[in-house]
DNA sequence: AAGACGGGGAC
DNA sequence: GTCCCAGTCTT
């Protein structure tokens, strides 16, 4: 691929400057500690910033260490993480964790490639670690990266397709500054998350509008190209609300998979072909129920691939006490709230 | 190369 | 409501 169309230091310079004015200052930027660095940027990774917050307070508290991490149950981490999303990737930190300090003694690794071998860290996030733990050039190409350099250099394409992305990483490569990467990766960051925003970017604001060429094309609102997206299907489900003595039975999802490790309520997706009451039919022979559900609502959540309806039923339980096995748990509505339950069906508990 | 994977903020 | 993600891993 081709130069930059000016000298990679001017770029540098200007968002630096502009970095020290308009830089935010958010909890992980008190530390240059590896450990907190790399847990803010697993959260970070396709998770709003407002939306972090408090669960990196919560879980810093919890493990203020990655040993402490690593020594804990899966169980009480993902409990730290409900409610965030991706779930995967709080497995992936406690293995990382573990791997840390079976590996490396406990002791952060510093090398690029050996971070990029922990689980859940990819190039873009070893290189915001390497940058802004360890202050060497690293670079970096997350969202807000990917869309400031579209930007920049009116770079049109889908910037998910191979071929551009190859491209985004040389430029990313070429402007990452060997003076101040730690600066660098917060400047570009956050000039991606509030002035070079998706929709509507700040250009009068920004520091780079004069070296940017979609600026200077008036095509900034169109870049980056987004690829096609496929339509959302809409699914059913039933869930089954089993209770006795003021208490409710929900059960362990398996840690492979949506919503790895998370709980919920007795539920089953409604085929195509099939009626609720149908499926609440099957859903009561698998969990040893006679009596028969009475419907109670119904609650719907929205995934990113998919949107779904939870139509819910309550039903006795006390015929199927034999259920006691290590993944069901007997829990009273004030427990529930607090419990790792997934999002469809904690807002289920609004209908209890 | 394409698909899977959650939830919330911005508008 | 719609659109967008501070990505990585699996197939």
């Amino acid at each position: 691929m081709q130069g930059l169309p000016w000298p990679a230091e001017d770029m540098s310079r200007r968002l630096l400057a502009w970095y020290g004015r308009s830089g935010r200052d958010l909890p992980w930027r008190r530390s240059r500690d590896p450990y907190r660095i790399w847990l803010s940027e697993i959260m970070l990774q396709q998770t709003g910033v407002t939306a972090v917050i408090p669960y990196y307070e919560r879980f810093l508290a919890a493990f203020p260490t990655v040993m402490e991490l690593a020594a804990a149950p899966l169980d009480k981490v993902l409990e730290l993480w409900a409610g965030l999303g991706y779930y995967r990737r709080a497995r992936f930190l406690h293995q990382a964790a573990c791997k840390v300090v079976s590996e490396h003694g406990g002791c952060f690794p510093e090398k690029l490639e050996t971070i990029m071998a922990l689980p859940g860290v990819g190039r873009s996030t070893a290189g915001a670690i390497v940058s802004i733990a360890f202050d060497r050039k690293a670079p970096i190409l997350d969202g807000n990266v990917r869309r400031v350099l579209c930007r920049l250099l009116a770079i049109f394409g889908d910037p998910r397709s191979g071929k551009v992305e190859k491209h985004l990483w040389s430029i990313a490569e070429m402007l990452t500054p060997e003076d101040r990467p730690h600066d660098y990766a917060q400047a570009i960051m956050d000039l991606g998350a509030t002035v070079c925003s998706p929709r509507n970017p700040d250009c009068e604001s920004c520091p780079l509008s004069g070296l940017c060429q979609a600026f200077w094309q008036g095509v900034q609102e169109q870049l980056p190209q987004r690829g096609k997206r496929k339509a959302v299907p809409l699914v059913q489900q039933v869930a089954l609300l089993i209770h006795h003595d003021g208490r409710y039975l929900v059960r362990r999802r398996p840690l492979d998979g949506m919503l790895g490790g998370l709980w919920e309520f007795p539920s089953t997706t409604v085929p195509e072909e099939k009626t609720s009451e149908a499926a609440v039919r099957a859903l009561t022979a698998g969990e040893g129920l006679s009596a028969v559900p009475q419907p109670l609502g119904t609650v719907r959540h929205a995934y990113s691939h998919f949107r779904v309806e939870v139509h819910l039923f309550t039903c006795p339980g006390d015929s199927c006490g034999m259920i006691a096995e290590e993944d069901h748990r007997w829990l009273a509505p004030a427990q529930l709230a607090d419990w790792p339950l997934h999002g469809s069906h904690k807002k289920a508990l609004g209908l209890l």
